[in-house]
DNA sequence: CTGTTAGCGCGTTCAC
DNA sequence: GTGAACGCGCTAACAG
């Protein structure tokens, strides 16, 4: 079934059955009818899509990456909003999301697929490979929790100053022997982090997020979990807590690893923040302790996703946006206090 | 850049070119290594997908929809799982997924997206009238989580026959006394479900549940929540555990509900499983508790996902592939016991 | 308001 | 092993 036989069948040409169905260009009411009841006999239900995107050069689709396996990155509720604003705002536009990972089974999906532009979450060491791919097909990229690159505009929130702040807090309450729990740095998962590490390592999440944690404890110590969540925070935080020189404060950068801390600690017959003060970092709703409210620091994941994908859709229309830097906000909670004297 | 040009550099035909990077005719390596020198001289990056897809009549893409927003849906592991699984074998298949939501503002994206396949999954009210798109459409389709159709193979765990068993273990503890949450059953959110409404409703994973459980607690009292959360969980939990035939057990259909049930439980002062047995349905990894492992029925999210995936897989290849049913599997957990005498 | 014309970029017959 | 020609189904100009 194609549109010319819808075409023919109603007696009109082509192009007033194509703009029948788009309902774009000037046709009559009964010319419109005439088409409509074609097509229903015909068992027409519209145009190919396909065919559509090939003439238009649009198909419709914005593709989304997130790092690791979709279960792994969506255990994580902070992408699982991220991906929730990237859709809510391409579906209102009328475009469809196309969820793609890092995976290396997905690569041929991702280097195959139709997409109008893209959204490129994380900061998987893939991202350079990723995005020189994408530039030499010349789809649109967008950036959501990395750093901008020359065309590449990003949106974000400012982690380096949000870690800061919380750091700060911890400070203020008289710690002077404070921690903290990375989220992965390289790729080699490496696991005490130096100030040489550091220097290397790109301007991602984790390596913002330590310079602000730094920038307040400078000789804390500083280890990198593998992943982002409660069991990794447990392992990283046993290992900090057993420690000669004991921390009384730990900054994780993650509420999933900061929970993880907070469990290591009550294992260790600690009191939370009574012997350890723990902040975490992204403000999702953690169902694992009832008994506390972890302190920490909300970033907004669904606008993130919406602004991501209406940057991308600008771009898609030939705009230049600019990067978009979001704000955070601070979730006083009841897990932090001054240290143990 | 067209594929033309690249041929016209390279001093070749066209279709020389198709070959020589498809791999798939014969082409001799000088020819070959001719043509991509061209292609990166130009800066060509291989056949563009659009054109592509209208020639071949393929996309590459499947959809795979959740109901409700992205982030509801995610919010439970089960979806999750399903999505893994699709999105694993999809991926090895080289096709993406596309990923959609029953959400009013998706449908325009449901209905112009250029899929091959698509796995509908979840029981959403909107089912028949998205299969009936699809079907005008000859997508191929797979349900997940919902009965067959004609033409229409589906995928599912025995979700009767599960929830009897989980129930039958509390009868034979002795329980006589049992209450049920049920998953929404309706699009009203109907809360008190009597057998006549039961009637009335499909073949729909809620309405299988109760099944079992009124197969063996043929008076048992359900109730039905208005979403799968925690929330939900203990909201229902408090309602039923205020009535004055408290029921001894409480047969929640997903794990989170059943969690729900569980706070509800220890909010009022009642130990579980001393006072209270609660079973839930899934086997998702609940962060909630720590001192209590949950009773439940484990269902094979991934399998799923991937199962659905193949299906479709060969539908799309023109096969007839038969519906499958896969296997649920008991884990034991702490949160049952015999009643309180 | 409607029809005619021209591709969009590619894969796939066929001949050679 | 290679090339020429055709059409996938549609939409955007333009002409009427």
């Amino acid at each position: 079934m194609t549109l010319a036989a819808v075409a023919r069948t109603a007696g009109v040409s082509v192009s007033t059955a194509s703009l029948a169905f788009s309902g774009l260009g000037p046709v009559s009411d009964a010319t419109r009818d005439k088409v409509l009841a074609a097509a229903d006999t015909l068992g027409y239900s519209g145009p190919d899509p396909r065919a559509r995107s090939l003439r238009q050069g649009r198909s419709g689709v914005v593709g989304m990456l997130v790092e690791n396996s979709v279960i792994r990155a969506f255990r994580d509720p902070v992408n699982v909003g991220m991906v929730d604003g990237v859709a809510e705002v391409l579906g209102d536009a009328g475009a469809g999301v196309l969820l793609l990972t890092d995976a290396p089974h997905a690569r041929s999906a991702f280097d195959n697929a139709a997409m109008d532009g893209m959204v490129l979450s994380g900061c998987s060491p893939l991202v350079a490979e990723l995005l020189e791919s994408l530039r030499r097909r010349h789809i649109p990229t967008v950036l959501l929790g990395s750093r901008a690159r020359p065309g590449v505009p990003a949106v974000d929130v400012d982690n380096l100053t949000a870690t800061e702040q919380l750091a700060r807090r911890l400070a203020e309450l008289g710690h002077r022997q404070a921690a903290t729990v990375t989220l992965p740095l390289d790729a080699a998962g490496t696991q005490f982090v130096s100030p040489a590490l550091l220097a290397g390592a790109g301007g991602d999440t984790a390596a913002d997020r330590l310079r602000g944690f730094w920038s307040v404890f400078p000789t804390g110590v500083a280890l990198a979990a593998t992943d982002s969540t409660v069991e990794e925070g447990e392992r990283i935080g046993r290992l900090l807590l057993d420690r000669v020189d004991r921390p009384t404060a730990v900054v994780a950068q993650s509420d999933l690893l900061a929970a993880g801390v907070v469990r290591a600690a009550e294992g260790l017959g600690l009191a939370v923040p009574t012997d350890l003060s723990v902040v975490g970092f992204d403000g999702i709703e953690l169902q694992t302790f009832t008994s506390h409210a972890l302190t920490t620091m909300r970033q907004p994941m669904q606008d993130k996703g919406r602004t991501a994908a209406r940057t991308v859709l600008r771009l898609i229309e030939g705009g230049r946006p600019r990067s978009v830097t979001l704000d955070c906000e601070f979730v006083p909670g009841t897990t932090i206090a001054p240290p143990p004297p």
